[in-house]
DNA sequence: ATAGTTTTCAAACGTATGTTTCAAACAGTT
DNA sequence: AACTGTTTGAAACATACGTTTGAAAACTAT
């Protein structure tokens, strides 16, 4: 089992795209195999269901992204020292570390992001759980790191902030095609990937480090 | 034609709640109309089809509170004066609006917000092509105002920035409830939505008065 | 080549959806 | 009370969905 690659690769392509352009419950299996010029009958014979399929293509991107992720944090730390550490710059790892396993794999970060943000805001609530299950202890040290960076706050307060961060980050990212168009069309400027995240950085990071209500 | 308000408003009341719990296409005629004790066939008789529904229950909160905002944005700006304007104030300003057109009509602002948040979040392109129609000429003046209380900035990293707040706001709305949810089971504190308000408040505008890249 | 396993395929299944139908019930007017 | 237009109701409609089936095809090994 687990043997032909090339099929299963073929749906995740399919399905990864359609998900991050109209969400889980408007894309349908018929959809998803269509566009993967496979049978209707695969999903379900190598993924078992549709929820399993959805999981499955937020798995391939999101251990490869977890991993790489803490290299580069554990890295920038490192370098900088437990003391130093910058907001701005933990975001921009952040980032850049979406960037280079989107890359590795020929594949587009804003369909990451997007996939990211549908993940809250979709009523998915087996997804929530099978990341939390899966990802949450990759993210946490990410956590205890950046709340050592952050003024002094309440618990409560901490928590919304850092919500409030990875909504930015979801939405941005998952509407980054939209709004460099229409920065290019409104301003008739070119608005580089990474110049907007240098902004993005900046933005968060001086809101987490607000003082505290 | 138009007569019997009662049917109608039982429908309006009972799919605004579960569009904001569960959301557009994983929501029913059949959910609704049970829900609001009426016949099945009432829907597409009072609105015509599910998609004027939807539209319909923006409608209903959307045109009291965009008259609210704008007299109370006004009322704000003339009591401080132009150039006294305060970013946490204005989007406490539109916070307060939601909140007063809820009350008036006895309704929840949390859903309201959730309702907002999911137009930009699901794929109802239908409902973005009739939002943007029909109201966004009343948030235009709102982002002039807005523009003169932050600092100089290149107007790419302001187009940015505002996407950013856009973003956040979107977001946390429609993960509010979710959210509101993993507050409590994680650090089992009630977190108050005026609470989240205020946090929001504060963090969007320290973003935005960051000083320019 | 042959046997055994894995993968594909067309077709069907059962269920749920949005919508339509048309007769019955209701309301208001004369 | 009878006629009018409006609103409800139970039932059916057509369509789309996720899933299952069983046989053909394609592989893998002996």
């Amino acid at each position: 089992m687990m043997a032909n690659g090339n099929t299963v690769d073929k749906i995740l392509d399919a399905a990864q795209e359609l998900f991050a352009e109209r969400g889980f419950a408007e894309t349908s299996l018929r959809m998803i195999t269509s566009k993967a010029g496979v049978n209707l009958a695969a999903v379900n014979y190598h993924f078992g269901s549709k929820e399993a399929l959805i999981q499955a293509t937020f798995s391939r991107f999101l251990t490869p992204f977890s991993r790489e992720f803490r290299d580069q944090l554990n890295a920038y730390i490192q370098q900088v020292g437990e003391d130093n550490i910058d907001i701005a710059h933990m975001i921009a790892v952040l980032a850049s570390s979406a960037q280079v396993v989107a890359v590795r794999n020929d594949q587009s970060v804003a369909v990451f992001m997007r996939l990211m943000g549908l993940a809250y805001a979709q009523a998915q609530s087996h997804l929530r759980e099978y990341l939390k299950e899966h990802y949450s202890d990759v993210f946490k040290p990410f956590m205890r790191t950046m709340k050592t960076a952050c003024p002094e706050m309440t618990p409560i307060e901490w928590f919304w902030r850092i919500h409030f961060v990875l909504g930015t980050l979801a939405f941005t990212m998952s509407s980054v095609d939209s709004l460099q168009a229409m920065a290019a069309s409104d301003l008739s400027v070119d608005s580089q990937f990474k110049d907007m995240i240098s902004y993005l950085a900046k933005f968060v990071s001086a809101g987490l480090m607000a003082p505290a209500t």
